[in-house]
RNA sequence: GCUGCUAUAGUGUAGUCCGGCCAAUCAUGUCGGCCUUUCACGCCGACGACUGGGGUUCGAAUCCCCAUAGCAGCACCA
């Protein structure tokens, strides 16, 4: 009987079904899925507080954007408050630039950020719940040599340091504050559990000394480490919701025993995967090494997976933010593809990018027997209401080289006419061939851009793998700094215009 | 090595918690067609995946075990 029913289709149970006992039938419904819809979050039904939480090494890049997109969609949904928290206790790894860079990038981003905060602003704040920690017996000053520390720790055995009492470590610790240990010779450790099958879990640092580098913003000696710091912020700072990589999931477990001494009720974090992306780097300072011996040209050289990059190569930034999200959360390693965000770009741009002509490689050609006139190509060809420019043929066009040769005999030069093509030796000419486009298609000639001699100004289109030289309409001199699109080309953005003419960048097909 | 996490088409993603409506979703990509004075946009169609092996079950992408692969952490970085 099962196995009757096994056997038909499910169209054919849902008839018999139907026939049957039709108050059994229930219709699922099946909405058609949102590609950029998150998972809910838990407890979020009256607003969150999440933060996006960048080391001031360098501007941000699309690894930032996705942590940056992430939770500001999370706010956006719930509602509450997004902070920005520069996370600057490691001087080694602070770049004074980043202040001003990273705060541009979230603007260029689009994020609701509410408020920002400098973990440099809050040292005392973090010392004085290091005291606090310290008289809860929640942590010791080590002096322990670090490679004797980390024998002891693999061997599950407590330092000498661990078993000091409250009073002498809140000594020791005001000894560090004040200068009386040298860098490395001091640091805070919390008391874990020394058992953890995790050895990184074991009496992990939570304060160390450096003084052979200066931080930008303060004079300190004394830095929390980064689970101290950020379990404090998250706390005072009200986090409700924590979404960071992968990378963090033994931080979250390291800060969880900080929540645990201080009886503090953890943030709901949530850990999605390592992403990498074909073709760049994401690392700063593999990224500032390739600046500093001239492979780049800076941050925003368009080999580069920075924001600046991407925004000067005319991505918009709710494609990143579109992109970032149709991702989402998921915990699996992925490799983004520049095809997805070049496909969410396309679909902003497409309706808002002026269509010109740029003529790669141009070659200038007579044209007999066509008396001059003026072609008015649309701006763009689904919305006329942009109107058109105005290219004046008087004898002799410019086209592309690699329109020419091989089995080519008829081109339509668009929206002027159609010629008939010839080569005498290696040098071409066109013969006026009549307006008739239908005689075009049926030549199955091809249509193509091009420009009046004389009525052109040179453009160098920039892309990833080199640069394309050619010319195109001055017009296009009016664009700079937006997106239009080349015809037959891909889109491209007017970087700039000068007496040597434009250069573009192209943002993709 | 130790401690964890993950595994669905070329890429991204839904479904996995609560096994049957999954001959597996959507997007992107590629190919073909239509539209079009762009190789863009739009429309139509095709292609393409449950890591492998066992087990449980009438029935497994979904539950269990093993294997494999990838990733993360084991810093006085974030």
């Amino acid at each position: 009987m099962i196995a009757e029913v096994d056997a038909l289709g499910h169209d054919a149970r849902t008839a018999r079904l139907v026939a049957l006992a039709p108050e059994l039938l229930e219709v699922r419904e099946a909405e058609p899925r949102d590609r950029y819809a998150l998972p809910p979050l838990p407890d979020a039904e009256n607003g969150v507080v999440m933060r996006f939480a960048p080391n001031p090494s360098g501007p941000l890049h699309l690894g930032h954007a996705r942590a940056a997109a992430l939770n500001d969609a999370y706010v956006r949904q719930y509602g509450g408050r997004y902070i920005l928290r520069i996370e600057d206790t490691d001087p080694k790894r602070v770049d004074p630039e980043a202040y001003r860079s990273v705060p541009e990038d979230m603007a260029w981003l689009g994020t609701a950020i509410t408020e920002t905060v400098y973990q440099s602003d809050r040292l005392e704040l973090y010392y004085d719940y290091a005291r606090r920690l310290i008289e809860r017996g929640g942590a010791y000053v080590c002096t322990c040599e670090n490679e004797r520390f980390r024998e002891l720790r693999q061997a599950k055995t407590a330092c000498p340091c661990r078993a000091g009492e409250v009073e002498e470590d809140l000594a020791r610790f005001e000894k560090m504050l004040d200068g009386g240990y040298v860098e490395g010779e001091a640091s805070l450790r919390v008391r874990t559990d020394l058992e953890a099958p995790d050895p990184a879990l074991r009496d992990f640092p939570v304060f160390r000394i450096l003084t052979s580098t200066l931080h930008p913003r303060i004079d300190a000696s004394v830095y929390p480490l980064m689970n101290f710091s950020v379990a404090v912020d998250d706390h005072l700072l009200g986090c409700t919701h924590v979404i960071r990589g992968k990378d963090h999931i033994a931080n979250t477990r390291r800060q969880q025993f900080i929540y645990d001494w201080f009886g503090w009720t953890p943030p709901h974090f949530r850990h999605y995967g390592r992403m990498g992306i074909e073709g760049v780097v994401l690392s700063t300072s593999e990224m500032r090494a390739g600046i500093a011996a001239g492979r780049y040209e800076g941050w925003d050289d368009i080999r580069l997976g920075t924001l600046r990059a991407l925004a000067r190569r005319g991505i918009e930034p709710e494609a990143v933010k579109r992109a970032m999200l149709a991702i989402g959360v998921g915990e699996t390693d992925i490799q983004f593809s520049w095809e997805n965000l070049f496909a969410e770009n396309r679909a902003i741009v497409d309706p808002l990018a002026d269509r010109f002509w740029f003529v790669p490689e141009q070659v200038a050609i007579e044209v007999s027997g066509a008396l001059p006139r003026e072609a008015r190509p649309l701006r763009h060809p689904g919305l006329p209401s942009r109107g058109t420019r105005t290219l004046a043929f008087e004898g002799g066009v410019v086209v592309s080289a690699a329109e020419l040769g091989g089995e080519v005999s008829m081109l339509r030069l668009k929206d002027l006419f159609n010629v008939d093509v010839s080569a005498v030796e290696d040098r071409f000419q066109f013969a006026y061939a009549g307006d008739d486009l239908a005689d075009a298609r049926e030549a199955h000639a091809p249509i193509i851009q091009w420009l009046p001699i004389g009525e052109t100004v040179p453009c160098t289109l920039r892309r990833p793998e080199g640069d394309l030289d050619g010319v195109c309409e001055p017009v296009v001199r009016e664009a700079v700094g937006r997106v239009v699109q080349f015809e037959r080309v891909g889109f491209a953005r007017i970087d700039s215009a000068g007496p040597g003419g434009v250069v573009a960048y192209l943002t993709h097909r």
